[in-house]
DNA sequence: CCCGTGATTTAT
DNA sequence: TAAATCACGGGG
């Protein structure tokens, strides 16, 4: 028997293409299990990243190189790179192998863990800063070079976890262009930004 | 506004 | 080999 629409998953599927991906992740739930200490915490705003032709992709023009293998890979794994001497982003890689697409997490609320992230984050760092942006949650969640290319469909030191069974409705997230990637031409405007409204 | 910081990419 | 760039964050 076949599963319906209505069929409850247990978890997130990656193997689409990056809007639909970066549209689903909104809601869901990030998870990093570090040495037994978890932290978790809703993302709530995200960046699609479509393809070769993109030309804010790392994966611009069929670019592949040891930095960005994991975007080649298939829908689920974790692409994490370094960048500007000091900080680590984490994408999502979505569609199926050879095909470069991927969602920039860029913005987490924090549910579990707090005091954890407030250990790696600082002192004096506000809560509400915790995990929001793209440098700021990765750590957060203790994520760096060593993270790329875990598989998040069955990796038990990070995941996302289905915190909600349908996707946000289109009315409840915003859309804009994507951040800092001004380089890019035509594709800097493309509204391929999205956050989930307070 | 400016700057740190260093791996990666691109130009010479 | 050298120079420029960078999907950022923190501090004025």
């Amino acid at each position: 028997m076949r599963m319906g629409r209505s069929a409850v998953t247990r978890f997130v599927e990656f193997d689409v293409d990056a809007v639909t991906l970066a549209r689903r992740l909104l809601g869901q739930r990030l998870v990093s299990v570090r040495d037994g200490e978890r932290v978790a915490g809703t993302i709530v705003e995200v960046e699609a990243y479509v393809g070769v032709h993109d030309l804010a992709s790392h994966a611009k023009r069929g670019h592949r190189s040891p930095r960005n293998e994991s975007m080649y890979g298939p829908g689920g794994l974790l692409y994490v790179y370094f960048t500007y001497g000091m900080h680590h982003c984490a994408n999502v890689v979505a569609g199926c192998v050879d095909d470069p697409v991927a969602v920039l997490i860029r913005g987490v609320v924090p549910t579990e863990g707090l005091d954890v992230m407030q250990r790696r984050r600082g002192p004096r760092v506000r809560e509400r800063d915790l995990a929001s942006g793209p440098g700021r949650l990765t750590q957060a969640f203790a994520l760096d070079r060593e993270d790329d290319g875990r598989d998040l469909r069955v990796d038990r030191g990070v995941m996302i976890e289905r915190a909600r069974s349908r996707a946000l409705p289109a009315r409840r997230i915003d859309c804009t262009p994507r951040i800092g990637v001004d380089y890019a031409g035509v594709w800097a405007e493309e509204p391929l930004r999205f956050v989930a409204r307070a």
